[in-house]
DNA sequence: TGCGTTATTATACAATTGTATAATAAAGGG
DNA sequence: CCCTTTATTATACAATTGTATAATAACGCA
Protein backbone atom coordinates (compact mmCIF):
# COMPACT_ATOMS: atom_id res chain seq x y z
CA UNK A 1 0.00 0.00 0.00
CA UNK A 2 1.67 3.55 -1.02
CA UNK A 3 1.44 6.45 1.50
CA UNK A 4 0.41 8.76 -1.31
CA UNK A 5 -2.49 11.10 0.21
CA UNK A 6 -3.46 11.73 -3.32
CA UNK A 7 -3.78 12.00 -6.86
CA UNK A 8 -3.03 14.64 -8.48
CA UNK A 9 -4.82 15.08 -12.37
CA UNK A 10 -4.72 16.90 -15.19
CA UNK A 11 -6.79 20.03 -15.40
CA UNK A 12 -9.22 18.80 -17.96
CA UNK A 13 -10.15 15.45 -15.98
CA UNK A 14 -10.48 17.05 -12.61
CA UNK A 15 -12.26 19.94 -13.97
CA UNK A 16 -14.78 17.03 -15.89
CA UNK A 17 -15.17 15.46 -12.29
CA UNK A 18 -15.92 18.66 -10.62
CA UNK A 19 -18.74 18.88 -13.50
CA UNK A 20 -20.43 15.78 -13.58
CA UNK A 21 -20.43 15.89 -9.68
CA UNK A 22 -21.86 18.87 -9.87
CA UNK A 23 -24.76 17.25 -12.38
CA UNK A 24 -25.09 14.47 -9.99
CA UNK A 25 -25.88 16.68 -7.07
CA UNK A 26 -28.46 18.89 -9.07
CA UNK A 27 -30.29 15.69 -10.33
CA UNK A 28 -30.75 14.56 -6.86
CA UNK A 29 -31.91 17.31 -5.10
CA UNK A 30 -32.08 20.26 -6.91
CA UNK A 31 -29.07 23.27 -6.49
CA UNK A 32 -29.64 23.67 -3.19
CA UNK A 33 -28.30 20.61 -2.69
CA UNK A 34 -25.05 21.14 -4.83
CA UNK A 35 -22.89 22.74 -2.62
CA UNK A 36 -19.37 23.76 -2.94
CA UNK A 37 -18.92 21.07 0.09
CA UNK A 38 -20.73 18.48 -1.24
CA UNK A 39 -19.30 18.62 -4.72
CA UNK A 40 -15.93 18.50 -4.03
CA UNK A 41 -17.04 15.14 -1.33
CA UNK A 42 -18.32 13.74 -4.33
CA UNK A 43 -15.82 14.60 -6.49
CA UNK A 44 -13.34 12.59 -4.51
CA UNK A 45 -11.55 16.02 -3.26
CA UNK A 46 -11.93 18.78 -0.61
CA UNK A 47 -13.37 22.02 -1.19
CA UNK A 48 -10.20 24.16 -1.88
CA UNK A 49 -9.91 22.77 -5.11
CA UNK A 50 -12.84 23.97 -6.81
CA UNK A 51 -11.43 27.87 -6.74
CA UNK A 52 -8.33 26.03 -7.85
CA UNK A 53 -10.14 25.53 -11.26
CA UNK A 54 -13.31 27.64 -11.49
CA UNK A 55 -12.86 31.22 -10.50
CA UNK A 56 -16.33 30.62 -8.27
CA UNK A 57 -19.23 28.62 -8.17
CA UNK A 58 -21.14 30.50 -10.65
CA UNK A 59 -18.19 29.65 -13.16
CA UNK A 60 -18.61 26.14 -12.31
CA UNK A 61 -22.22 25.82 -12.43
CA UNK A 62 -21.84 27.50 -15.99
CA UNK A 63 -19.11 24.71 -17.45
CA UNK A 64 -21.11 22.17 -15.94
CA UNK A 65 -24.82 23.61 -17.93
CA UNK A 66 -22.90 23.45 -20.95
CA UNK A 67 -21.52 20.37 -20.82
CA UNK A 68 -24.80 19.06 -19.79
CA UNK A 69 -26.95 20.47 -22.59
CA UNK A 70 -23.83 19.17 -25.08
CA UNK A 71 -24.28 15.71 -23.85
CA UNK A 72 -28.31 16.41 -24.55
CA UNK A 73 -28.40 17.71 -28.25
CA UNK A 74 -25.36 15.46 -29.08
CA UNK A 75 -27.00 11.95 -28.71
CA UNK A 76 -29.54 13.27 -31.60
CA UNK A 77 -27.33 15.10 -33.90
CA UNK A 78 -24.61 12.30 -34.17
CA UNK A 79 -27.43 10.16 -35.21
CA UNK A 80 -28.64 9.26 -38.55
CA UNK A 81 -25.23 9.08 -40.94
CA UNK A 82 -25.51 5.67 -41.59
CA UNK A 83 -27.05 5.24 -44.40
CA UNK A 84 -27.13 9.02 -47.18
CA UNK A 85 -29.95 7.32 -49.05
CA UNK A 86 -32.45 6.67 -46.12
CA UNK A 87 -33.53 10.18 -45.14
CA UNK A 88 -36.65 9.16 -43.69
CA UNK A 89 -34.99 6.18 -41.52
CA UNK A 90 -32.22 8.84 -40.56
CA UNK A 91 -35.06 11.26 -39.73
CA UNK A 92 -36.67 8.31 -37.39
CA UNK A 93 -33.43 8.01 -35.72
CA UNK A 94 -32.87 11.38 -34.65
CA UNK A 95 -36.27 11.25 -33.24
CA UNK A 96 -35.39 7.90 -31.43
CA UNK A 97 -32.59 9.14 -29.79
CA UNK A 98 -34.16 12.53 -28.47
CA UNK A 99 -37.07 10.91 -27.44
CA UNK A 100 -35.57 7.90 -25.78
CA UNK A 101 -33.50 7.31 -22.31
CA UNK A 102 -30.99 9.18 -21.45
CA UNK A 103 -32.37 12.29 -22.93
CA UNK A 104 -36.13 11.77 -21.98
CA UNK A 105 -35.34 11.02 -18.07
CA UNK A 106 -36.07 12.62 -14.58
CA UNK A 107 -32.79 13.51 -14.22
CA UNK A 108 -31.61 15.49 -17.21
CA UNK A 109 -34.97 17.53 -17.21
CA UNK A 110 -34.14 18.00 -13.05
CA UNK A 111 -30.63 19.59 -14.44
CA UNK A 112 -32.29 21.46 -17.25
CA UNK A 113 -34.60 22.85 -14.67
CA UNK A 114 -32.70 23.46 -12.04
CA UNK A 115 -30.50 25.87 -14.56
CA UNK A 116 -33.46 27.25 -16.39
CA UNK A 117 -34.13 29.36 -13.20
CA UNK A 118 -30.76 31.35 -13.54
CA UNK A 119 -30.93 31.72 -17.39
CA UNK A 120 -32.45 35.07 -17.59
CA UNK A 121 -29.88 36.71 -15.25
CA UNK A 122 -26.98 34.83 -15.98
CA UNK A 123 -25.92 35.33 -19.44
CA UNK A 124 -23.14 32.87 -19.81
CA UNK A 125 -26.36 30.15 -19.39
CA UNK A 126 -28.39 32.21 -21.60
CA UNK A 127 -25.88 32.34 -24.20
CA UNK A 128 -25.48 28.36 -23.97
CA UNK A 129 -29.15 27.32 -23.88
CA UNK A 130 -29.46 29.55 -27.40
CA UNK A 131 -26.53 28.04 -28.99
CA UNK A 132 -27.68 24.53 -28.05
CA UNK A 133 -31.67 25.37 -28.83
CA UNK A 134 -30.72 26.31 -32.39
CA UNK A 135 -28.52 23.86 -33.17
CA UNK A 136 -30.74 21.28 -32.61
CA UNK A 137 -33.17 23.35 -34.07
CA UNK A 138 -31.64 23.34 -37.49
CA UNK A 139 -30.28 19.80 -36.99
CA UNK A 140 -33.96 18.95 -36.92
CA UNK A 141 -34.75 21.29 -39.81
CA UNK A 142 -32.11 19.56 -42.42
CA UNK A 143 -33.56 15.95 -41.28
CA UNK A 144 -37.29 16.84 -42.24
CA UNK A 145 -35.84 19.03 -45.27
CA UNK A 146 -33.86 15.57 -46.63
CA UNK A 147 -36.69 13.23 -45.39
CA UNK A 148 -39.69 15.22 -47.78
CA UNK A 149 -37.44 16.02 -50.52
CA UNK A 150 -36.86 12.14 -51.39
CA UNK A 151 -40.40 11.76 -51.45
CA UNK A 152 -40.55 14.03 -53.76
CA UNK A 153 -41.56 17.08 -51.82
CA UNK A 154 -39.87 20.59 -51.43
CA UNK A 155 -41.87 23.23 -49.22
CA UNK A 156 -40.85 27.02 -49.10
CA UNK A 157 -38.43 27.79 -46.12
CA UNK A 158 -41.39 29.46 -44.17
CA UNK A 159 -43.44 26.31 -44.38
CA UNK A 160 -40.05 24.67 -43.51
CA UNK A 161 -39.36 26.32 -40.55
CA UNK A 162 -43.27 26.39 -39.27
CA UNK A 163 -42.26 22.31 -39.54
CA UNK A 164 -39.19 22.80 -37.71
CA UNK A 165 -40.99 24.49 -35.11
CA UNK A 166 -43.33 22.54 -34.55
CA UNK A 167 -41.99 19.61 -34.39
CA UNK A 168 -39.07 20.72 -32.00
CA UNK A 169 -42.23 21.57 -29.54
CA UNK A 170 -43.54 18.13 -29.60
CA UNK A 171 -40.03 16.71 -28.97
CA UNK A 172 -39.55 19.15 -26.04
CA UNK A 173 -43.03 18.99 -24.95
CA UNK A 174 -42.63 15.07 -24.70
CA UNK A 175 -39.18 15.25 -23.07
CA UNK A 176 -40.35 17.31 -20.54
CA UNK A 177 -43.62 15.07 -19.85
CA UNK A 178 -41.61 12.08 -19.96
CA UNK A 179 -39.06 13.14 -17.55
CA UNK A 180 -41.34 15.18 -15.07
CA UNK A 181 -44.60 12.34 -15.04
CA UNK A 182 -41.94 9.11 -15.60
CA UNK A 183 -44.62 6.74 -14.47
CA UNK A 184 -47.25 7.96 -16.64
CA UNK A 185 -46.30 6.75 -19.84
CA UNK A 186 -46.21 3.08 -21.26
CA UNK A 187 -42.31 1.78 -22.24
CA UNK A 188 -42.15 3.35 -25.69
CA UNK A 189 -45.26 5.70 -25.62
CA UNK A 190 -43.00 9.02 -25.85
CA UNK A 191 -41.32 7.87 -28.71
CA UNK A 192 -44.38 6.29 -30.31
CA UNK A 193 -46.72 9.68 -29.80
CA UNK A 194 -43.71 11.57 -31.16
CA UNK A 195 -43.55 9.98 -34.24
CA UNK A 196 -47.07 9.38 -35.05
CA UNK A 197 -47.18 13.35 -34.17
CA UNK A 198 -43.99 14.51 -36.45
CA UNK A 199 -45.65 11.86 -38.98
CA UNK A 200 -48.75 14.19 -39.52
CA UNK A 201 -46.90 17.54 -38.81
CA UNK A 202 -44.84 16.90 -41.68
CA UNK A 203 -46.86 14.56 -43.65
CA UNK A 204 -44.26 11.60 -43.46
CA UNK A 205 -45.08 7.95 -43.26
CA UNK A 206 -42.58 7.66 -39.84
CA UNK A 207 -42.72 3.99 -38.68
CA UNK A 208 -40.03 2.03 -36.60
CA UNK A 209 -39.14 -1.76 -36.46
CA UNK A 210 -40.19 -2.99 -33.06
CA UNK A 211 -37.20 -5.53 -32.39
CA UNK A 212 -35.07 -2.90 -31.78
CA UNK A 213 -32.93 -0.84 -33.91
CA UNK A 214 -29.03 -0.74 -32.21
CA UNK A 215 -29.64 1.37 -29.77
CA UNK A 216 -31.15 -0.44 -26.25
CA UNK A 217 -34.05 1.92 -25.87
CA UNK A 218 -35.64 -0.23 -22.59
CA UNK A 219 -35.97 0.76 -19.73
CA UNK A 220 -32.81 2.18 -18.03
CA UNK B 1 -51.27 59.93 11.32
CA UNK B 2 -51.68 56.74 12.73
CA UNK B 3 -49.59 55.92 15.37
CA UNK B 4 -50.50 51.98 14.49
CA UNK B 5 -47.39 49.93 13.24
CA UNK B 6 -48.66 47.41 11.31
CA UNK B 7 -52.11 45.96 10.12
CA UNK B 8 -53.42 42.41 10.96
CA UNK B 9 -54.90 40.89 8.39
CA UNK B 10 -56.62 37.37 7.78
CA UNK B 11 -55.41 34.28 7.16
CA UNK B 12 -56.41 33.57 3.90
CA UNK B 13 -54.97 37.73 2.91
CA UNK B 14 -51.57 37.31 4.48
CA UNK B 15 -51.04 33.85 3.53
CA UNK B 16 -51.75 35.18 -0.30
CA UNK B 17 -49.61 37.96 -0.25
CA UNK B 18 -46.78 35.59 1.33
CA UNK B 19 -47.12 33.24 -1.80
CA UNK B 20 -47.44 36.24 -3.82
CA UNK B 21 -44.44 37.37 -2.69
CA UNK B 22 -42.48 33.87 -3.26
CA UNK B 23 -43.45 33.62 -6.85
CA UNK B 24 -42.53 36.85 -7.22
CA UNK B 25 -38.47 36.07 -5.73
CA UNK B 26 -38.75 32.83 -8.08
CA UNK B 27 -39.38 34.55 -10.94
CA UNK B 28 -36.73 36.99 -10.15
CA UNK B 29 -34.10 35.49 -8.94
CA UNK B 30 -34.83 31.72 -9.28
CA UNK B 31 -34.84 29.45 -5.98
CA UNK B 32 -31.71 30.90 -4.14
CA UNK B 33 -33.48 34.18 -4.15
CA UNK B 34 -36.29 33.06 -2.46
CA UNK B 35 -35.36 33.40 1.82
CA UNK B 36 -37.70 33.58 3.87
CA UNK B 37 -36.05 36.94 4.83
CA UNK B 38 -36.92 38.45 0.97
CA UNK B 39 -40.58 36.89 1.01
CA UNK B 40 -40.94 38.07 4.21
CA UNK B 41 -39.46 41.62 3.46
CA UNK B 42 -41.35 41.50 -0.04
CA UNK B 43 -44.80 40.66 1.83
CA UNK B 44 -44.33 44.28 3.73
CA UNK B 45 -43.55 41.99 7.00
CA UNK B 46 -41.41 40.39 9.18
CA UNK B 47 -39.90 36.89 8.83
CA UNK B 48 -41.60 35.62 11.87
CA UNK B 49 -44.90 35.69 10.77
CA UNK B 50 -44.14 33.24 8.27
CA UNK B 51 -43.66 30.34 10.50
CA UNK B 52 -47.27 31.57 11.88
CA UNK B 53 -48.90 30.59 8.63
CA UNK B 54 -46.47 27.80 7.30
CA UNK B 55 -44.73 25.40 8.89
CA UNK B 56 -41.78 25.25 7.34
CA UNK B 57 -40.27 27.16 4.34
CA UNK B 58 -41.00 23.89 2.64
CA UNK B 59 -45.14 24.08 3.65
CA UNK B 60 -45.18 27.64 2.14
CA UNK B 61 -43.26 26.64 -1.09
CA UNK B 62 -45.30 23.88 -1.75
CA UNK B 63 -48.69 26.63 -1.08
CA UNK B 64 -47.34 28.58 -4.01
CA UNK B 65 -46.48 25.76 -6.28
CA UNK B 66 -50.17 24.57 -5.94
CA UNK B 67 -50.71 28.19 -6.20
CA UNK B 68 -48.91 28.41 -9.58
CA UNK B 69 -49.74 25.68 -11.27
CA UNK B 70 -53.75 26.12 -10.57
CA UNK B 71 -53.62 29.95 -11.74
CA UNK B 72 -51.69 28.60 -15.26
CA UNK B 73 -53.88 25.73 -16.19
CA UNK B 74 -57.29 27.19 -15.03
CA UNK B 75 -56.74 30.06 -17.20
CA UNK B 76 -57.43 27.92 -20.21
CA UNK B 77 -59.75 25.55 -18.75
CA UNK B 78 -62.18 28.07 -17.97
CA UNK B 79 -62.13 29.38 -21.47
CA UNK B 80 -64.08 27.86 -24.34
CA UNK B 81 -67.95 27.92 -22.46
CA UNK B 82 -69.07 30.55 -24.49
CA UNK B 83 -70.95 28.79 -27.22
CA UNK B 84 -71.84 25.16 -26.60
CA UNK B 85 -72.41 24.73 -30.48
CA UNK B 86 -69.22 25.92 -31.68
CA UNK B 87 -67.22 23.23 -30.34
CA UNK B 88 -63.87 23.69 -32.98
CA UNK B 89 -63.88 27.88 -31.52
CA UNK B 90 -63.90 26.24 -27.81
CA UNK B 91 -60.70 24.00 -28.57
CA UNK B 92 -59.33 27.30 -30.33
CA UNK B 93 -60.32 29.34 -27.66
CA UNK B 94 -58.62 26.58 -25.09
CA UNK B 95 -55.33 26.29 -27.15
CA UNK B 96 -55.07 30.39 -27.40
CA UNK B 97 -54.93 30.75 -23.80
CA UNK B 98 -52.43 28.30 -23.10
CA UNK B 99 -50.14 29.81 -25.60
CA UNK B 100 -50.28 33.17 -24.92
CA UNK B 101 -49.25 35.42 -21.98
CA UNK B 102 -49.57 35.20 -19.17
CA UNK B 103 -49.39 31.56 -19.68
CA UNK B 104 -46.48 31.52 -22.07
CA UNK B 105 -43.96 34.15 -20.20
CA UNK B 106 -40.70 34.07 -18.81
CA UNK B 107 -42.16 34.11 -15.40
CA UNK B 108 -44.59 31.18 -15.50
CA UNK B 109 -41.52 28.96 -16.99
CA UNK B 110 -38.71 30.10 -14.52
CA UNK B 111 -41.18 29.56 -11.65
CA UNK B 112 -42.27 26.40 -12.78
CA UNK B 113 -38.72 25.46 -13.46
CA UNK B 114 -37.29 26.16 -9.76
CA UNK B 115 -40.01 23.91 -8.41
CA UNK B 116 -39.70 21.18 -11.04
CA UNK B 117 -36.08 20.23 -9.54
CA UNK B 118 -37.94 18.79 -6.49
CA UNK B 119 -40.48 17.38 -7.60
CA UNK B 120 -38.57 13.73 -7.46
CA UNK B 121 -38.13 14.59 -3.74
CA UNK B 122 -40.76 16.35 -2.27
CA UNK B 123 -44.21 14.26 -1.82
CA UNK B 124 -46.51 17.17 -1.63
CA UNK B 125 -45.32 19.04 -5.08
CA UNK B 126 -44.93 15.50 -7.09
CA UNK B 127 -48.74 15.33 -6.14
CA UNK B 128 -49.82 18.97 -7.04
CA UNK B 129 -47.66 18.48 -10.24
CA UNK B 130 -49.49 15.29 -11.16
CA UNK B 131 -53.07 16.60 -10.90
CA UNK B 132 -52.72 19.38 -12.82
CA UNK B 133 -51.16 17.67 -15.34
CA UNK B 134 -53.90 15.08 -15.87
CA UNK B 135 -56.17 17.85 -14.93
CA UNK B 136 -55.15 19.86 -18.29
CA UNK B 137 -55.00 16.82 -20.52
CA UNK B 138 -58.24 16.04 -19.65
CA UNK B 139 -59.72 18.59 -20.14
CA UNK B 140 -57.57 18.78 -23.56
CA UNK B 141 -59.09 15.54 -24.80
CA UNK B 142 -62.49 16.77 -24.12
CA UNK B 143 -61.95 19.51 -26.41
CA UNK B 144 -60.56 17.47 -29.03
CA UNK B 145 -63.42 15.06 -28.67
CA UNK B 146 -66.03 17.62 -28.88
CA UNK B 147 -64.43 19.38 -31.75
CA UNK B 148 -64.45 16.12 -34.14
CA UNK B 149 -67.81 14.98 -33.01
CA UNK B 150 -69.11 18.51 -34.41
CA UNK B 151 -67.22 16.93 -37.47
CA UNK B 152 -68.91 13.97 -37.39
CA UNK B 153 -65.81 11.90 -36.41
CA UNK B 154 -65.21 9.29 -33.58
CA UNK B 155 -62.09 8.14 -32.97
CA UNK B 156 -61.62 5.45 -30.38
CA UNK B 157 -60.36 6.09 -26.72
CA UNK B 158 -57.09 4.71 -27.75
CA UNK B 159 -56.69 7.15 -30.82
CA UNK B 160 -58.30 9.75 -28.93
CA UNK B 161 -55.35 9.81 -25.83
CA UNK B 162 -52.85 9.49 -28.55
CA UNK B 163 -54.06 12.76 -29.87
CA UNK B 164 -54.47 14.26 -26.32
CA UNK B 165 -50.89 13.44 -25.36
CA UNK B 166 -49.59 14.75 -28.98
CA UNK B 167 -51.23 18.05 -28.72
CA UNK B 168 -50.00 17.96 -25.27
CA UNK B 169 -46.34 18.08 -25.98
CA UNK B 170 -47.22 20.79 -28.44
CA UNK B 171 -48.43 22.88 -26.38
CA UNK B 172 -45.82 22.28 -23.58
CA UNK B 173 -43.02 22.24 -26.13
CA UNK B 174 -44.41 25.65 -27.48
CA UNK B 175 -44.96 27.01 -23.67
CA UNK B 176 -41.10 26.00 -22.99
CA UNK B 177 -39.62 27.33 -26.09
CA UNK B 178 -41.69 30.75 -25.56
CA UNK B 179 -40.54 31.04 -21.81
CA UNK B 180 -37.35 30.38 -22.25
CA UNK B 181 -36.55 32.17 -25.61
CA UNK B 182 -39.31 34.89 -25.84
CA UNK B 183 -37.39 36.54 -27.88
CA UNK B 184 -36.87 34.12 -30.70
CA UNK B 185 -40.41 34.37 -31.79
CA UNK B 186 -42.49 36.55 -33.80
CA UNK B 187 -45.88 37.93 -32.33
CA UNK B 188 -48.13 35.40 -32.28
CA UNK B 189 -45.58 32.98 -33.73
CA UNK B 190 -46.11 30.59 -31.02
CA UNK B 191 -49.89 30.31 -30.81
CA UNK B 192 -49.89 30.01 -34.81
CA UNK B 193 -47.43 27.37 -34.87
CA UNK B 194 -49.30 25.48 -32.06
CA UNK B 195 -52.65 25.80 -34.26
CA UNK B 196 -50.96 24.70 -37.02
CA UNK B 197 -49.22 21.34 -35.22
CA UNK B 198 -52.46 20.38 -33.90
CA UNK B 199 -54.51 21.16 -37.07
CA UNK B 200 -52.01 18.87 -38.28
CA UNK B 201 -52.07 16.48 -36.10
CA UNK B 202 -56.14 15.90 -35.30
CA UNK B 203 -57.40 16.71 -39.00
CA UNK B 204 -58.88 19.88 -37.59
CA UNK B 205 -59.11 22.99 -39.79
CA UNK B 206 -58.06 25.28 -36.85
CA UNK B 207 -58.13 29.60 -37.18
CA UNK B 208 -58.18 32.51 -35.46
CA UNK B 209 -59.65 34.90 -36.32
CA UNK B 210 -56.22 38.05 -36.41
CA UNK B 211 -58.05 40.88 -35.14
CA UNK B 212 -58.36 39.19 -31.70
CA UNK B 213 -60.78 37.19 -29.51
CA UNK B 214 -61.88 39.60 -26.69
CA UNK B 215 -59.07 38.46 -24.93
CA UNK B 216 -55.46 40.74 -25.10
CA UNK B 217 -53.00 38.91 -26.91
CA UNK B 218 -50.46 41.77 -27.69
CA UNK B 219 -47.26 41.82 -26.25
CA UNK B 220 -47.22 42.48 -22.07
C1' DT C 1 18.28 11.95 -7.21
C1' DG C 2 17.03 16.43 -5.92
C1' DC C 3 14.26 20.43 -6.89
C1' DG C 4 10.73 23.53 -8.27
C1' DT C 5 6.12 23.81 -9.84
C1' DT C 6 1.50 23.63 -8.67
C1' DA C 7 -2.24 20.50 -7.72
C1' DT C 8 -4.25 19.59 -3.49
C1' DT C 9 -5.30 19.87 1.39
C1' DA C 10 -6.22 22.31 5.65
C1' DT C 11 -8.07 25.94 8.11
C1' DA C 12 -10.32 30.21 8.83
C1' DC C 13 -13.94 33.73 8.32
C1' DA C 14 -17.73 36.70 7.62
C1' DA C 15 -22.27 36.43 5.84
C1' DT C 16 -26.55 34.26 5.32
C1' DT C 17 -29.54 30.67 6.10
C1' DG C 18 -33.90 28.39 8.37
C1' DT C 19 -35.75 27.88 12.74
C1' DA C 20 -37.12 28.84 17.49
C1' DT C 21 -38.88 31.62 21.32
C1' DA C 22 -40.15 35.67 23.82
C1' DA C 23 -42.16 40.29 23.66
C1' DT C 24 -45.60 43.41 21.79
C1' DA C 25 -49.69 45.42 20.08
C1' DA C 26 -53.81 45.31 17.00
C1' DA C 27 -58.59 44.45 17.13
C1' DG C 28 -62.92 42.33 18.14
C1' DG C 29 -66.22 40.91 21.83
C1' DG C 30 -67.86 41.33 26.47
C1' DC D 1 -63.95 50.54 28.07
C1' DC D 2 -61.21 46.88 29.37
C1' DC D 3 -59.63 42.43 28.35
C1' DT D 4 -58.63 38.42 25.95
C1' DT D 5 -56.98 36.61 21.74
C1' DT D 6 -53.52 36.12 18.45
C1' DA D 7 -51.44 38.39 14.55
C1' DT D 8 -47.15 40.51 14.33
C1' DT D 9 -42.59 42.05 15.68
C1' DA D 10 -38.09 41.50 17.79
C1' DT D 11 -34.25 38.96 18.96
C1' DA D 12 -31.40 34.99 19.25
C1' DC D 13 -28.97 30.86 17.67
C1' DA D 14 -26.75 27.06 15.60
C1' DA D 15 -25.75 25.41 11.09
C1' DT D 16 -24.35 26.06 6.53
C1' DT D 17 -22.95 28.82 2.92
C1' DG D 18 -19.26 30.73 -0.59
C1' DT D 19 -14.88 32.59 -0.44
C1' DA D 20 -10.10 33.47 0.91
C1' DT D 21 -5.41 32.26 2.34
C1' DA D 22 -1.71 29.51 4.07
C1' DA D 23 0.41 24.93 4.35
C1' DT D 24 1.54 20.58 2.15
C1' DA D 25 2.85 17.07 -0.96
C1' DA D 26 2.65 14.83 -5.64
C1' DC D 27 5.19 14.52 -9.72
C1' DG D 28 7.63 16.07 -13.92
C1' DC D 29 12.07 17.65 -15.15
C1' DA D 30 16.84 18.94 -14.40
Amino acid sequence: MSDVKFKRLSADRRQMALVIATLDLIAFNGLPGATVRAIADRAGVTQGLIRHYFSSKEDLFAAAFEYHMTELTDRSLSQGRVDIHDAVGQFVEFISAALTPPVVSARSLTIWAAFMQQVHSDIALRATHHKTYLAFRNALQDRIQAALAAKGQFPDAANLRFMATACNAVIDGLWLEGGALPDDFERNEILHTGLFAIGRITGLDLQITEQGNGNNHENI
